[in-house]
DNA sequence: AATTTCATGTAATTCGTTACATGATTCC
DNA sequence: GGAATCATGTAACGAATTACATGAAATT
């Protein structure tokens, strides 16, 4: 069985999902396409991947990225080590993303879950929304009692960063909000079939229900590694 | 020397230049009062101080607290060790504070440093909001670069995960704008005394120059632990 | 040819938590 | 007198980082 962190396994486990990939290119995606839940270092990834696959989840096929196609037909490819998802590491991981808990709407874990959301069904989705709101409003509580207590022993620059931490919150949770309640309206569910293939192209246009926001980026590749 | 953690060390010594306290309620006040920044469980605090004691930053004093007063005149008062800083203590966390560098601006020695702004000069409290301000600023600019590659090739929620993560950055800087902004007009500095006398009585008027909001709060005592 | 980026790994170290162990004090 | 909370500590463990070590591929 073996604990592995948690939330490392899972979001290697979830983007092995969508298709085999070796440990350089997977850290990245951990970086900046699953948007910014933190920056595994190698020292880090690669032992995990090793007792993913120890535990079966994964296996390590030698070389030959998708890309690499072409150069690989070629004779001596060597190191590059790419990392498929077997059969019990989808199921494994269907059942992770099925799993909800008090643990699944701590901050960190969260972020994991909610990257997700593509592939996790839409009761779950619901759980997880409404558990960590109320993971917040529980926080809120506390913070707002605390400082009702101390305000007034308590300097302007160290209320100025509670109230500014409380909005935080605050915000959060009408995100949330509004997060839950466009999972309300969009009254379809996708996804209730585990197990199947890689991922049938995205870039569809509507997804359950979320909110729209204003879109603006200007394009500027640049570098990775968000943090 | 010793490398304890930096922000508990700096957190400590900086409540306790306030006023004397022990161990338990130190861990109170990092987890409350001193809005938000990490609760550290005595495992961790407990050790800590001890090297603070090594390092001559602090001093144990036995029993009576300062509200103790009443039952410590009775006898035989044991445990409850109150810590008190030192002069070399308070010459140190006086350099802590006039310090500024790349580590002063993430998150977690931030807000801690944020903390005890009431205690840091106009000039290095100038240095470090900057210093973050650019930090995310930086940071958004890597978020904006991603997601301008990635974009289509991403899933609603993770797109949506990002967008609310670029909104809470954004929010952050325009926070700090105003703080700087406050900062520049309140062209008094105080406290450029270093290693004064405890504290003389706080509650007064205006701090240099926090811009003010709103301030809704209703009594409400209850738990601790914000976390 | 040299530098940068890709790529994989290991060992030591840091930071912090949990679980455990203990006991006093206060509240009901 | 029993429970909750105050109060202090230690040992084992966990999660992740840093520094180190190595080398291939692509770019200039």
């Amino acid at each position: 069985m073996s604990r592995r962190s948690g939330i490392l396994e899972f979001a290697v486990l979830g983007l092995l999902r969508e298709s085999p990939m070796h440990g350089y290119e997977l850290r990245k995606r951990l970086n900046t396409s699953l948007g910014v839940f933190r920056a595994f270092s190698y020292g880090t990834l690669y032992p995990c991947l090793k007792t993913l696959v120890a535990n079966g989840w994964l296996i390590e096929e030698p070389g030959s990225a998708p890309e690499d196609a072409l150069a690989a037909s070629l004779a001596g490819r060597r190191a590059k080590i790419v990392y498929r998802l077997t059969a019990e590491g989808k199921e494994h991981f269907e059942e992770l993303l099925s799993h909800t808990g008090p643990d699944t709407w701590e901050d960190e874990h969260f972020a994991a879950r909610f990257a997700f959301f593509g592939q996790t069904e839409r009761e779950v989705r619901m759980r997880v929304l409404e558990g960590r709101r109320s993971r917040l409003e529980e926080r809120l509580e506390k913070m707002r009692a605390s400082l009702a207590r101390t305000r007034e022993r308590l300097d302007d620059y160290t209320l100025e960063l509670q109230r500014h931490g409380m909005e935080s919150v605050e915000r959060e949770v009408r995100w949330l909000n509004e997060l839950i309640e466009s999972e309300r309206a969009g009254r379809d569910q996708r996804r209730s079939d585990p197990g199947g293939p890689a991922r049938d192209d995205i870039t569809s246009g509507e997804t359950d229900g979320l909110p729209r926001h204003r879109d603006d980026t200007g394009p500027d590749p640049s570098d990775d590694t968000v943090k």
